[in-house]
Parts: structure tokens; C-alpha cells; sequence
DNA sequence: CTATTATATAGATGCACATCTATATAAGAG
DNA sequence: CTCTTATATAGATGTGCATCTATATAATAG
């Protein structure tokens, strides 16, 4: 298990912000300007969420005309269930077993 | 959802040395000074670690003569994979599906 | 062209936090 | 008691990051 990559993801999805942007994008596509009426922060507060969403693979965009539509990247979000889940739990691969 | 108590679950887990405490955890319960010859930090900075780790009842902590040992609270590492897991897929109760 | 709307970038600020060294406390061994 | 071992605390340092204001860029409307 690669430590340092789990928590980059996590780090990502530890700020209250991006985890209320995530809930809103896991019904479908949204883009920025909608989103940024949910919140309090200003617009380059999101677009600063945004592309750290973006950056880390959290989210995928699709830039149609001048708008800019999220939706969440499936394979990142499972990665990060997937690796905290296994790290959380006494599986046989585990750093435990090892000789070491 | 409460997005700013999973947030600061989330950031307790978004450390890598911290999670490969709570995998090393995850097979039994270990006492500190055997924690420590798992990592090149010192000995200050694991207290620090597992400090965190206790107050934000990630692990539990049973006292005998001097170790201390620790061990996964279930409890709240199940909050934290269930919250997150319930954020990132589309549930019946999202936020999207609100009226607002 | 100008005006408007959507998004990004630059730079500053303040706070949180991982780490260190030095020292303290706790608890046994002899 | 003194010595050793296990853990905690105090205080300092440096870095990362969420946020802001101001400004720039992109794209469309008129």
C-alpha cells in the first residue's frame, strides 16, 4: 500500500467544501456556476476547489462553450474507498504480516 | 451529512504515517515503543501521532504498567468509510435530490 | 467594436499542522 | 534511593493550504 498516495487523495476529500461539491456531482454533471450558488465562498475560492478536484483526478470537465461541467471520476473515487477500506481492515496482504 | 465532522475524520486519516499505524493496527493491538521502530521519526512525534489518532477516537488505549496499547476503534473508522462511501455514490437521501 | 457572463490567475494573509530538540513525568528494576 | 525505559509536554520552525481582493482571459450577445 502506497501511504504517501492514499493521502494525497484523502487530503483531497478532507475539506468540508469539496466533500459538499463531491455529494452534489455524485447525482450528475453540474457546471461551476451553479455549484458556487451553494456555497458562501467566492468564485475563485471554487475555481481554486475546482482544479485541486480536477488535478487529482477527483472529478472529470467538460468544457462546453463557456461553461464548465464536473462530473465525478468513478475509478478515483473507488480507489480511495477501496484503499482506505482495505488499509482499515485485517486483510491478508496486510504490512502486518510481513517478516518484517 | 455533516460535512464538516467527516472533513475532520478525513484529515486524521489524510497522513500517511498515519495510516500505516492504523493498518498495522488493523491485524491487533500494539504498545508504542513498538509502533516507533516502524518509522524514522522520533519518539515525540509518534506521541504526537497518537494523540491525534486517540482524541479524534480513531484508536482506543488500554494502560498497562508503562506501555500503552493501542488498538482500531471500529467504531469510528466504519463512520468514516460509510460516510465518505454514501457521499460519492447516489443515494436517495443526497443533497441534490433537495427541494433547494 | 463594447458589454456581459463564466472562469482562471496572481499575490497576500492567516491559520493548521508535522516535525524537531529539550525536558518532564511515570513506572518499574536493582 | 538511582538508573533505565516508556511516554508526554513545551516551545520553535517551516510548510501547506483555504481564503480573500484585484485582475486577466475566454466566450458570447448586441
Amino acid at each position: 500500500m502506497d501511504y504517501q498516495k492514499l493521502a494525497n487523495l484523502l487530503k483531497v476529500v478532507a475539506e468540508p467544501n469539496r466533500l459538499k461539491i463531491l455529494e452534489m456531482l455524485s447525482c450528475g454533471e453540474m457546471c461551476a456556476c451553479d455549484i458556487l450558488d451553494h456555497f458562501d465562498f467566492t468564485q475563485p475560492t471554487l475555481s481554486h476547489h475546482m482544479k485541486v478536484l480536477e488535478d487529482k483526478g477527483l472529478v472529470i470537465v467538460s468544457k462546453k462553450l463557456k461553461w464548465h461541467y464536473y462530473s465525478l471520476n468513478p475509478d478515483t473515487t473507488a480507489l480511495i474507498i477501496n484503499g482506505l477500506t482495505r488499509t482499515l481492515s485485517n486483510t491478508d496482504n496486510c504490512m502486518c504480516k510481513d517478516a518484517n
